[in-house]
Formats: structure tokens, C-alpha cells, sequence
DNA sequence: GACGTCTAGTTGACCCTTCAACTATGCACC
DNA sequence: GGTGCATAGTTGAAGGGTCAACTAGACGTC
């Protein structure tokens, strides 16, 4: 592993790939903005006390059908661990804005209900959170822009899908102090 | 850019501007792929025991003259707030990554030097998490697609600049329990 | 040279996320 | 119909991030 010695290919390893200049920077460019946009879209809804989890977690119930999803449903649709999903809906539930109750197909499953209060809480947050949204990204793109970024991000999204993470179970090799 | 102002160029309260279809799909399409591709490089990363904010420090670090970079430096660069990176740094400290020293031009400044066994580190740790960019976004993406991601996060970052936040101090205005 | 203000960085408390158990139900298979 | 395993969701402790308060040095001004 340390490619000290004659780090020779024996059979594997080969060199290491390392980006080119170019790859090298909208990697960058996008880790750099992609942390600053969090930071905008979460600064202008903490104005209303929601996190953008939170807010994502009530926008889906809002467009779900009766406003009513499952736990799992829910974790997989914000792209969030199901321990994530059950501490928010707790919060969310001590504000009144969702309940839950036992699914009626499934003896282990969850249905999150968005409340009459829920309802209201979100459609009074969207206006400002679209708001936020364009004044931080859709705007500041040109449409060509903006749907080239979809693209790209949709592509990122397929081959994640494809292979969710690759570290073999029995990978982690070196791992010094 | 206001629009054009083709439709309402009124000074007071226009009607909410919702996405368009195509916005909204991008908008998704990106919020999804970024929790994704953050969840995987966080995953990857793992194996050697680091965030990826802790290998970004790093990183800035080794690539940085003498390995030292002022706090403040540091924190805009990895786009973390302060008091993050003090704590990020105080982590790394105790592992004996880095350093601190007293800043030698500004009697208020703190200066981060990476060690020895800090550049070790981060140089056993680059191969993989390269390796792991590669996989969940680089090579998924065809050059053109990249370079265009990059070109519209470049963008996103410039908006930011400009305006790093919006909500006016007085603002927050409407908030129901 | 003392005052007010601004910038750099740290600290600690609180909150959110993560992670590793754990409960409970569904499902296959013999 | 019991055994084994997979899935759904919860829990609590541990760790990282945020926020507000704080220390301390710089800088301008009178």
C-alpha cells in the first residue's frame, strides 16, 4: 500500500488517478458553492424556526397524497438515514405540525400525517423558501445553466443509485494510529 | 437579474414566483445528488477515520506554503464558520495532525501548521478519496457535463459574494408559533 | 494615550446527527 | 408452525456544529 519501495504493479494498484486541472476545478467550484448555498437556504428559513430538513420533511408531506407518507417513504425522498427521520418527525410532532399512526398494510410501518396546523406552517414557509431558492440558485443561473446542473446532478443521482457506497465490508485497509 | 421586469415591475409585495417545472426539476435533482454525493465521500472517508471537513483542513494545509495557513484563511477556504474550525482544529490537534502558533504579523492571529505525521496522513488518505470523487461524481459525468456543473456552481459562489445573505437584520418578519 | 470599535479566535452550552443496539413485524422455507 | 432472516422503526449515548458570549489585540480619532 505505501508505494514505498519499488512500488511496483504486481498485480493490482494501479497509479493513482489524480484529477486534471480542469476536473480539479469545478470539483472545487462545487464544493465551495455547495456548502455556501446549505448556508444561504438554511440561514433565510431559520428566519421561521425550520431547518431545511425539517421544512423538505413537511414540503413532501404537503404534496403526498392526503398529506400522509411513510417513515420509510419519507427517509428515502429527502435523502436521510431512518434515525434521522424519526428524531425530526419527533420534533416536528412536539410542534403539533405532524402525527403519526400505524400503517394499515403493514404491521411495522409508520404513516406520518401532516396536521391542519402542519398545512399552514409549510405554505406560510414555501414563499420565502422559493424566495431563497431562486435568489441563491435559479437566478443567479441562466436556464441553460440551471437545467445543464439538473442534468449533471441527475447523472450523480443515477450512478449513486447503481452503487450507493463501495467500501467492500472488509475494506478500510490501512489505518495508521 | 429582476426578470426583465416583464410582468410586475411594482414596488410592493409581487405575487409569489413559483418554479417553473423545469426549475423545480433541477432544484431536485440537485438537492437529492448533493445529500447523495456528500453521503458517499463522507462514507468512503470514513475508513480512515476523518470527515471530510477534517481531510479538507488537511488538505488546505498540505497544499498550502510551509503547510500554514491562518484560522480565518483556513475557514474561508473550506467555507465553515470560525468556531467550526477551532473545534475541527482542536480535534486535529490532539491527534497530532496539527499545530497552532501565535501569528507572527498579528498579535491576534493563530497560525495552523500541518506535522509531520499530519502530511503523512492527509497523503495516505488523498489517493482514495480522489479515487472516491472519481467514482461517485467525475466519472460519472461526461467532461462536458462537468465542466458545466463547475460553471454553474462558479456562478452560484459569485451570487453568494455578492450578497451572502439576505434576510435584513429587522427581518423575520412573519412568525406563528 | 485613552476611548470606542472592529477583527481574530476561543469557549461552553445546546441542539442535531450518527451509530449501534434493540423491538417488533413480515416473509420464506422446510 | 417454528426457525431464520430481512425490513420498519425507535431509542439513547456520543460526537460534531451552531450560536452567543467572551478575551484580546489592532486601529482610528480626538
Amino acid at each position: 500500500m505505501r508505494h514505498g519501495g519499488s512500488w511496483n504493479d504486481e498485480r493490482v494498484e494501479e497509479a493513482p488517478r489524480w484529477l486534471t486541472a480542469e476536473e480539479q476545478t469545478s470539483w472545487r467550484a462545487y464544493l465551495r458553492a455547495s456548502r455556501e448555498l446549505s448556508f444561504a437556504l438554511e440561514k433565510d428559513l431559520q428566519c421561521h424556526g425550520v431547518s431545511l430538513s425539517e421544512y423538505e420533511l413537511l414540503s413532501m408531506l404537503s404534496e403526498a397524497d392526503d398529506g400522509r407518507l411513510r417513515m420509510s417513504a419519507l427517509a428515502d425522498l429527502i435523502v436521510q438515514s431512518r434515525s434521522r427521520v424519526t428524531h425530526t418527525a419527533t420534533r416536528l410532532e412536539r410542534r403539533g405540525w405532524v402525527e403519526r399512526g400505524p400503517a394499515p398494510d403493514d404491521g411495522r410501518g409508520v404513516v406520518v400525517q401532516l396536521t391542519d396546523a402542519g398545512r399552514q406552517a409549510v405554505e406560510s414557509f414555501a414563499v420565502e423558501h422559493v424566495e431563497s431558492v431562486r435568489r441563491h440558485l435559479v437566478d443567479v443561473l441562466t436556464p441553460a445553466q440551471l437545467a445543464a446542473l439538473g442534468e449533471a446532478m441527475g447523472a450523480v443521482h443515477t450512478a449513486y443509485r447503481a452503487d450507493p457506497t463501495t467500501p467492500e465490508p472488509s475494506e478500510c485497509p490501512t489505518m495508521e494510529l
